[in-house]
DNA sequence: GTCTATATAATGATAGAC
DNA sequence: GTCTATCATTATATAGAC
């Protein structure tokens, strides 16, 4: 029997507090399923209680997604700010949680929720900065509009999130995010914020065309 | 009234059958808020009939549900295949569709239906050859891992499906699917394709000493 | 094809014992 | 903190009239 003032060691199963079960049961539940698909019960049941202490912990089932929002956003945030989302604890920390926790994210985006709205603009603000630097020191190429393309680069970055089981299967590796698959697709990436995909300007070119077709 | 008869307009609002009322406000219902959160009684009244007359045409939830999917896959394939993701009808359709639509199939991504998985992976394919006949013909770079390539350049094309609003918001435009938006991230998109972000190989290096960190 | 009941089950939430 | 009832509501689905 777990004490109510043991320290929370996160990643073990075993002894948490309930509410922390609780928690992570609908995590993984609301990750996989969707928020409304789920039903208390059924969070309860895998949390190993009853339905009704779920809603002595957490008020109602809008209180537990609020939290699962929050924890997750948390995890995310790694620390006080965000750096950048590359190779930052944010970053590593979402790695390294289960798939449920990703996909539950994935879907805090596309829900459009307040908090995760405010998590989106935060790292587009901290890439721009980045890739601001970056321009400053020579190592990141000059942009048109960095505003967009910092938007666009942090969205691609996320994108994995939104598309995990569709890559992975596409890379014929059983899970998106360990062993080498994360490596075999960050390669691809990187490949492609190095060195780009197209050899010329035909593109860039056709985009303008375009362009004027439609007005500014 | 409308004849049972009556050819399908599938853009015009009044005259449809109540069977593709039904659907169309599925669409939209379950794009917004998700197939969980949305019942048939909701579903009919936005169509304006009756919660009996939305399983009279579709037998269950889950039947009206797998219609949705197949019309918006439907939607998206645009014609007998699909030529790559490029300036093609599907993604053409795609744009010009309502919001619910592009939010719908972006559940659909995320919930992995069967369906789903098996447009996510005609369009690798397809964007596989494509791009390896661009490499053929000079316009496209080689890549060190083509198919891992095509997965993301893929998931990256979709992306915006994902993260509409916030996108939208980042770039501060109100709708990211009209108007100047799409041209703003597009060309962001189509610059980093063709010039791409870094402008040296110290990323790919980092990324290769990580490799030899955690073994091929 | 479309509607108005109605049946049946599940859900979110509460009350109160331990 | 945790449980076992229980309530009120809502959901999917059916039956049968028009």
């Amino acid at each position: 029997m777990v004490s109510i003032l043991t320290m929370r060691s996160e990643n073990d199963e075993a002894d948490l507090t309930a509410r922390a079960r609780i928690r992570n049961a609908a995590l993984e539940l609301f990750g996989a399923e969707g928020v409304g698909r789920v039903s208390l019960r059924a969070v309860a049941a895998r949390a190993g209680v009853s339905h009704a202490l779920v809603l002595h912990h957490f008020g109602s089932k809008e209180g537990l997604r609020k939290e699962c929002d929050a924890y997750v956003i948390a995890l995310v945030r790694g620390g006080p700010g965000i750096e950048a989302l590359n190779d930052t604890a944010g970053l590593r920390a979402l790695l390294e949680a289960g798939a449920g926790v990703r996909r539950y994210l994935a879907r805090a985006f596309l829900d459009g929720t307040p908090e995760a709205a405010a998590l989106f603009d935060e790292i587009v603000e901290a890439t721009e900065r980045w890739l601001e630097q970056g321009v400053r020191e020579g190592w990141a190429r000059p942009s048109g509009d960095p505003r967009a393309r910092a938007a666009i680069y942090v969205t691609w970055l996320l994108a994995p999130l939104a598309f995990d089981g569709h890559l992975s299967r596409a890379l014929d590796v059983p899970d998106l995010h360990d062993t080498g698959a994360t490596l075999r697709y960050s390669r691809a990436a990187v490949e492609i914020f190095t060195q780009g995909v197209f050899a010329d300007d035909r593109a860039l070119a056709a985009w303008d065309e375009l362009r004027k077709g439609k007005g500014t």
